[in-house]
DNA sequence: CGAATTTGACCCGCGC
DNA sequence: GCGCGGGTCAAATTCG
């Protein structure tokens, strides 16, 4: 029992030093404090850091603590954050969350430095409670050494808590050596790739210029693309489907004289003249037309045209990913009432990139985004993330395949890579005309994948926009990392790097979470961060919560940003979908 | 008036 | 060979 204060005064005391997590345990005291020492059981769940709600602030980003007694330090700040809101606002409230995570870093660091200062209004209890905290720790040691029966059930209690977060602490261990592993993997398998550039691009330096489509396709499918696109794909190096997907797309990119070379196959469309748009690109069946190459090559052609496809829920016609997308196509595909868009990447002429947006037949507040290539061009902050994370995953899948005798790669690999915390939400399809990845943003994770989310809105929070950015000085192989385990990072992104957009997001926000309106230090960081965890703990099903706020976050910082083809780019929360494309929008 | 969207036609692969 | 379905094209239409 003595060891165990002792630990918990060790917290206490090593808040300042040891971040968020030394903080949650102060406040741990600090509740204790308030609540005359009763530890309830609500309350023990609210103070623990790792129930279903804290976990929330539980951040498995590299700002993780590396302690040297072998305890990771994790960021913890939810619990702390509701502490802060419920102190500083009437209960009930979702708004608490918000802001108790909002301020509560940004106060209680403060005491760490010895100084405690206020901004906001109801400064005054804060502060109070912030000395508070250390001067109960204080006395839970001195005072409780007596032999007070509460105190010993109390004791108890606090036993079973550090029990539990010891507990959770291994877990999330175990979980950060998987990220570690995915990481590695990933990492391991772009060097793999970039070394196989290379040699292709030394091997193909000396014809580049004259591009035979033949030999082109008689060389391994990973064989590399034309250098200039490829630097701009920089998220997407590794993403060897569009090696061998866009291949030729990506060669007639860098030069229009190659163009002759896939004329052939599109000479089979008789009387179709060629048309500035196909400059970018060739239809899918280029490949497989120039099939009088063996059969093994042209198998391995249409099993790399790997495919990734997002699932959302999203009332928006479109996800705003930051491209941005012509429409050049409808179709109502069998089984589904809902009609398939095709579009394609106007960010750059002859970019090669398509997607096709579909409604799910099942539930159609899912929206299913279906990526196919890789940017031709450099994508905006806003596109990075989606574009990487459809590039990585799509690399995997391809990856994965690779080393692999019967060509069927593991998808719980896959899965554990893409999402290394939710193995259930990346899945691979099999019986699909091309290999697809599927990431599902539909499934309500478990518990413990409830974590993820919302840490990727806290991210940006204590970190300087411009270093949190993994754009600058990230080397390639954390931005790749990054975006596998990032699955919906590009949210996190956009908050951190379309702050310029605040007032205007702030409008939007306020406007569509009216109830989350509330004064803030943080305006831009704040109101984002205020939409996206209201709209968690607001909606149970946390997926559709995420699509509400990235549907929030993209569609509200880029009101340039067109998805022509969808005007409406209103939030997901925005009910109304009542524009023009209402005869256009899949689905209706 | 230019750009984006719509929409019917066309092409192709595949199964029967 | 024929029909079906997926994918694409491009003229017509709509929009800003």
């Amino acid at each position: 029992m003595l060891l165990s204060y002792l630990f918990i005064f060790d917290h206490v005391e090593r808040a300042a030093l040891l971040g968020p997590v030394g903080f949650v345990f102060a406040l741990l005291y600090s509740r204790l404090s308030t609540r005359g020492w009763g530890l309830t059981l609500e309350n023990s769940d609210q103070v623990g850091f790792f129930g279903t709600k804290p976990v929330f602030g539980f951040n498995l980003s590299p700002r993780l603590d590396h302690r040297s007694d072998g305890l990771i330090m994790f960021p913890v700040n939810s619990s702390a954050g509701e502490e802060a809101a419920a102190v500083s606002s009437p209960p009930g409230g979702e708004k608490r969350v918000v802001l108790g995570e909002v301020d509560f870093f940004a106060e209680k660091k403060k005491p760490a430095n010895g100084v405690v200062k206020k901004e906001s209004s109801h400064a005054e209890a804060s502060t109070f409670r912030d000395v508070d905290v250390i001067n109960t720790g204080l006395q839970l040691v001195t005072a409780n050494t007596g032999s007070d029966q509460s105190t010993w059930m109390m004791l108890a209690q606090l036993q079973v808590q550090l029990e539990r977060m010891n507990a959770e602490n291994q877990r999330l261990r175990g979980m950060l050596t998987q990220v570690s592993n995915n990481y590695s993997a990933l990492q391991m398998h772009l060097v793999t790739l970039m070394q196989q550039q290379q040699n292709s691009r030394t091997d193909s330096t000396q014809e580049q210029e004259v591009v035979d489509r033949k030999s082109e396709e008689n060389k391994p499918a990973v064989n590399g693309g034309p250098i200039v696109p490829r630097q701009f794909l920089d998220l997407a190096p590794a993403a060897a489907d569009e090696h061998s997907n866009s291949l030729s797309e990506e060669r007639t990119l860098s030069g229009s004289p190659h163009n002759n070379n896939m004329e052939p196959s599109r000479n089979k469309r008789i009387g179709r003249e060629e048309s500035p748009e196909s400059e970018g690109w060739a239809p899918n069946k280029t490949l497989k037309l120039n099939s009088t190459k063996p059969v093994d090559q042209s198998a391995e052609a249409t099993t790399r045209k790997a495919r990734v496809s997002v699932r959302a829920r999203s009332e928006a016609p479109m996800i705003s990913d930051g491209c941005q997308w012509r429409k050049y196509g409808q179709k109502m595909a069998k089984g589904n009432p809902c009609p398939r868009a095709y579009y394609r990447c106007t960010m750059a002429v002859g970019c090669p990139v398509r997607k096709q947006v579909q409604r799910c037949a099942e539930d159609r507040t899912i929206l299913i985004t279906t990526y196919e290539g890789t940017h031709n061009h450099p994508l905006p902050p806003a596109a990075m993330a989606m574009a990487s994370t459809t590039s990585a995953a799509a690399n995997m899948l391809l990856s994965g395949s690779m080393p692999s005798a019967d060509g069927v790669m593991n998808p719980n690999f896959l899965a554990r890579t893409i999402l290394p915390c939710s193995s259930n939400m990346a899945t691979i399809s099999a019986s699909a005309p091309f290999p697809t990845v599927t990431l599902d943003l539909t499934q309500t994770p478990n518990p413990l994948q409830f974590q993820r989310p919302p840490a990727q809105f806290q991210v940006p929070f204590p970190v300087p926009p411009q270093n949190f950015a993994p754009v600058p000085n990230a080397s390639v192989p954390q931005v790749f990392g990054q975006a596998l385990y990032n699955q919906s990072k590009f949210s996190g992104l956009q908050m951190s790097q379309e702050s310029n957009d605040s007032a205007q997001l702030q409008g939007q926000q306020s406007s569509q979470h009216p109830q989350l309106h509330q004064p803030q230090a943080h305006p831009s960081f704040s109101d984002t961060l205020s939409a996206a965890t209201a709209a968690i703990t607001a909606d149970p099903n946390f997926t559709a919560a995420l699509a509400a706020a990235i549907s929030s976050i993209i569609g509200g910082s880029h009101p340039n940003n067109t998805n022509q083809s969808t005007p409406n780019n209103h939030p997901s929360v925005n009910t109304s979908n009542s524009n023009k494309t209402g005869s256009s929008f899949p689905g209706n």
